[in-house]
DNA sequence: TATGAAAATATGTTAGGACAAACTCTTGAC
DNA sequence: GTCAAGAGTTTGTCCTAACATATTTTCATA
């Protein structure tokens, strides 16, 4: 019937003990020890059986409800979601996008500098006359240009090197930098390109552009980027996992 | 000091209480009665002040925060977050965002017919040989061209018909039939049109088109919809919003 | 045999309490 | 006057307990 999971509690451990639980849980649906389909072993008996009590066994198996992992049904039970709901939470970077698909990113800084741009700054919530670091950087992939990006950083990232850009990747520096990202806009459209664009990207007359403008901002509303992309729309395109809760 | 919102709750009402005190914590803020930064009023006095139990309480907090429309802090105490953090759960559909805009959507069916396509029924995942109604679609915003909308319905839904189709949007269709997606996995991409595109949104020679894949499924991991969209690159861009929790 | 009522099963909601941990602010010692 | 310890506040974690509700299964009855 229901299969029951090897799961080891460390009560001593500072992570939550309905973490450790969740955590344990969606690794054996990750490696394939759980399939889709298969039943999950009721709460109650989950609690039993580990001795937790059940609204901590509860809160970890909402905690992958929400990943989409598991769905439940009352009266029914829980069982493993199909794979294709599964969805991981994701904020990425076409840096790391890159290097995921396994490419050889790298990067050249065209531009690095210190202005003002009142449009920026509004939609980063910041005062007009707010100082940015403004970045223009060439994404190439295996040596072939991927991509345009026009970057601004808030106040307080001003000191952000060419060096780190070139070496890592926007989302990189601000990561190493304790910067967690957590909600972003996107706009996503296409045109063509402009006669300076096109020349950068290596496009024949007729190639459109992909263009991404992005706000993002940490958990606590602060601004963390405004972005202004542009890709060749041959070789990438944007993947989304829109969801409703 | 904290602010402290009229809240009544209803305990003969079906509806959770938590989720009561949500919707109605939620509305202050979306009207204003709450702005962004204000101190929130602590857990265990609400809880207290509604008669309500703590745990109770927090969940209709959680609800918020994971709506980005909180923050917590411990020790600090909850706070109204920076409107652009303000996330909208939505997996909505071009008509719906024409009539949200004020535009006045139409609909031409092109083409209508029940087909086996082996490519859709994978990203469906159905199996290969599985019927599904394929529709072509030209929709209109103030009878402009607007896009053009290819789109896969898995089998129980073959007998959609043309005239549902041009009166309301294929997500109302669904809707009124008891789909709820939950979950859709997008693709979005940049291209120069055919022939045949360029034709019926009437594109000028150089203009190109953004196009859009979608594969959408509900709750139970069950397929819901196979979208292969293009729009007129001028008049149309992709709102997204992307979040990590 | 078919139908409906009851039982079994599992998740959903709510309550109340205890302690832990993070953060602020005050107070006291040097 | 500065710095550190401690008190106070608030959210975070965890537990026990009870009842509600949705769904399937079983069984008794017509």
């Amino acid at each position: 019937m229901a299969i029951q999971v090897g799961v080891t509690i460390d009560r001593s451990s500072p992570v939550p003990l309905y973490h450790q639980l969740a955590e344990q849980l969606s690794m054996a649906i990750a490696s394939g020890r759980l399939q889709p389909g298969d039943p999950f072993e009721n709460e109650v008996a989950l609690a039993e059986r580990l001795n937790l009590s059940r609204p901590t066994v509860r809160r970890a198996i909402q905690e992958l409800v929400n990943q989409g992992l598991l769905v439940r049904r009352r009266g029914l039970g829980t069982t493993v979601a199909n794979r294709k709901v599964h969805r991981r939470a994701e904020l990425t970077s076409l840096y790391d996008d890159l290097m995921r698909v396994g490419g050889r990113p790298s990067t050249v800084v065209l531009s690095h500098e210190v202005v003002c741009d009142e449009r920026v700054a509004a939609a980063l919530d910041l005062p007009a006359d707010a100082e940015l670091l403004s970045i223009v950087r060439l994404r190439l992939s295996d040596d072939r240009p991927l991509a345009i990006m026009r970057n601004w950083l808030p106040p307080g990232h001003l000191d952000v090197t060419r060096a780190e850009l070139e070496a890592e990747g926007l989302y990189g520096v601000l990561r190493r930098r304790g910067v967690r990202p957590v909600v972003a806009h996107q706009t996503i459209g296409a045109r063509t390109p402009t006669p300076s664009e096109r020349r950068h990207l290596r496009l024949r007359p007729t190639e459109p552009v992909l263009t991404m403008t992005r706000v993002a901002f940490d958990a606590v509303g602060s601004a963390v980027e405004y972005g202004d992309h542009c890709y060749r729309a041959q070789d990438y395109s944007i993947e989304v996992m829109v969801d409703q809760r």
